[in-house]
DNA sequence: AACACGGTCAACCGCCGGAGC
DNA sequence: AGCTCCGGCGGTTGACCGTGT
């Protein structure tokens, strides 16, 4: 905000006062576009230099990331992108980088903007904490077996294979020490739009599961527990009154229910 | 019409770790 | 070993826009 020209981490060259931040403008993302077509997208602080835009090469690098990038998907976060990003922060919690390698084209602050403002609405609404054991269980034994359904019943078959793959779940961190190698290749030069292709969670890590596997017709049924689907009464919120107490306050009262049913 | 308010999202920041010298 | 540079990450900010009063 306000000591932007002084950074003591950075060297103090004397181009430093002359940096541009802010909004970019359409001269800068053409100057931007061409140079990384030509020297690729590595080299930041190079490519800002040698093109003569007055950016750091931290500022080109987010541009081209988060908005340049020809396989950068744009417009609404999808039930089955909802389903993921749910799923996955479950597994790894703040790891945005990681939980957009699962979701192509999706930018890692995309999907943290859209944990922020959608998913931390719903804690506010609740009066809980978002990384509360609640909320998570909440997250997983209400909402997510909620999303299948509908995911389920906007879907075609084919895709209701691809939600029951998406949910046959490791159960376990990706170990960090196997880097991961998404199940897709960026679509250079293909402009969105593309069909969608998600990566099973039973690919996110070579060191597979210990527990049973989750099927569809385990969500439809059941919810999500730490090892696995339980059987759940499906017809209403009196099933649902062990989940949601805080201090003995059940949190579910019909309007949130139906609020929560609204927004996912 | 004007203002307040809340949601969204692009872009910033500091921090950290790896690479190279 | 220690330093510098750079890229990547997660957290935060603030401009903008739509909606309500």
């Amino acid at each position: 905000m306000e000591d932007y020209e002084r950074n003591s981490n950075s060297p103090s060259h004397e181009e430093d006062s002359d940096v541009r931040k802010g909004p970019w403008t359409e001269e800068e993302d053409a100057i931007l576009v061409n140079f990384v077509s030509i020297h690729g997208d590595a080299r930041w602080n190079h490519i800002a230099r040698s093109s003569g835009l007055r950016r750091t090469g931290k500022s080109c690098r987010l541009r081209w990331l988060n908005y340049l990038r020809p396989d950068v998907r744009r417009g609404n976060i999808t039930l089955e992108e909802q389903f993921m990003i749910l799923k996955l922060h479950s597994l790894w919690g703040n790891r945005w980088s990681k939980i957009a390698q699962y979701l192509p084209g999706r930018t890692d602050n995309e999907i943290k903007n859209y944990w922020r403002t959608r998913v931390q609405k719903q804690a506010k609404h609740l009066r809980c904490d978002v990384n509360s054991n609640l909320f998570k269980e909440t997250m997983r034994n209400v909402w997510m077996p909620r999303l299948v359904e509908r995911i389920n019943a906007q879907s075609s078959s084919a895709t209701c294979e691809q939600v029951e793959s998406m949910i046959t779940d490791p159960g376990q961190p990706i170990d960090e020490s196997n880097p991961v190698e998404p199940g897709f290749a960026p679509h250079h030069h293909h402009h969105q739009q593309q069909q969608q292709q998600f990566v099973p969670v039973s690919e996110l890590s070579a060191t597979s599961s210990n527990s049973p596997a989750e099927t569809l017709s385990d969500v439809q049924g059941g919810v999500v527990n730490g090892s696995g689907y339980e059987p759940v009464g499906q017809t209403g919120l009196g099933e649902f009154n062990d989940w949601g107490c805080v201090g003995g306050d059940n949190m579910w009262t019909d309007e949130s229910f139906w609020f929560l049913q609204d927004q996912f």
